[in-house]
DNA sequence: GTCTATATCCCGATAGAC
DNA sequence: GTCTATCGGGATATAGAC
């Protein structure tokens, strides 16, 4: 952990990682809006000019935490998929995972979803995504031999998690463990339904 | 419509529906956060401190478009239901809307989900949904006697009409009518199938 | 790689005249 | 109800010294 007494200087920190760091923490004070990179390098008692030398913008600073955001998601949310043994139950545990992470780490979610950075700018994000992207749709083509079928039970699947995160945070309920495991609940018993009805997503589908 | 001629006066025309619009112009160019008193008055061709002879402060005015949203939702979405006749048809039909909606007016649902509106500052917004609440919970309660899973199922819907609407905008195909009617076809079809199932979403439940 | 200093711009909100 | 004028604040980004 790099130093950051307030009045300090920062001589040969990892001052990018520190920087990440800070816009972590801003962002779940003041939301992703709210976050400048003249706050983060206040917090960090470096002068505003420093960050410059690390990222080109602001926008490259928010894409790293993104990547940083999708890196740390499968590292929690992933492995606990094995524990069960069919793809149901590891697309289940995925939503419920899901759900927990983006309520244990909002600031993480918020940078994905409503930072509004371009993909196209910042192809690393999308990079950072894939180790996900395939466990997922491993499972889900696990339960259907049928390409259409398993890309609609993918876009169900993932919408219904992203509902359910943004329900849970609209619903001000806190991050009370209690409030956390029953969305995540919800978000996993959502996605046993969907599979259990998945045909019903492809019938006379233009 | 008020007048808006760029180096004109502002004299007793209807600022305050004028400013609504202007949000919503701003918004939709900008985003939520983008937009600012300051731009609003320009492109209304009045002074900066015109607005806050109507609105407080800058939240009001959001709130005030939010208030718009909901209104302008249910007399363009609620009277859609009412071509079905069972409560399933009718609640993948307020899906349907729901994503069609969002993606006609995505200014409006942004200002619902990312304003980052006080609801307890702003009880009206609230007050303004309530006419949708009612039509959504009539039909959900039609489908099951059962309270707690009248519950369940209110939110699985809520959540999964919310992602598909998310995933839309995130996948940023743009404003097609066919990419539009494809995701409004997809979280229709996600409903059936929550609806099919939805004595999953509430075994063991705690 | 970080500093000081600065240019440039935009914003929210208020005071007081008309 | 709208105007002019302004205060006070904060942001991004760059230039040049060390």
């Amino acid at each position: 952990m790099p130093a950051r007494a307030k009045g300090g200087r920062y001589h040969h920190g990892d001052l990018r990682a520190a920087l990440i760091d800070a816009a972590i923490e801003v962002i779940g004070e003041r939301g992703v809006r709210g976050f400048s990179m003249a706050e983060a390098s206040r917090r960090l008692g470096v002068a505003v000019s420093a960050p410059y030398a690390h990222f080109a913008d602001r926008d490259e600073l928010l894409a790293a935490v993104a990547v940083h955001a999708y890196e740390r998601f499968y590292a929690e949310v992933v492995p606990g998929m094995s524990q069960f043994n069919t793809p149901a139950e590891q697309l289940a545990e995925l939503a419920r995972g899901y759900v927990r992470f983006a309520a244990a780490h909002r600031p993480l979610f918020e940078v994905l979803y409503e930072a509004g950075l371009d993909k196209a700018r910042h192809p690393e994000i999308e990079a950072a995504a894939r180790l996900i992207d395939d466990a997922f749709m491993t499972c889900v083509r696990a339960l259907s031999g049928d390409q259409a079928l398993s890309e609609e039970l993918a876009s169900a699947l993932e919408a219904t998690a992203n509902g359910h995160v943004v329900l849970f945070f609209d619903s001000n309920t806190g991050p009370g463990e209690e409030a956390v495991a029953k969305a995540a609940e919800r978000a996993a018993r959502a996605a046993l339904a969907l599979i259990e009805s998945r045909h019903l997503l492809i019938t006379d589908l233009g």
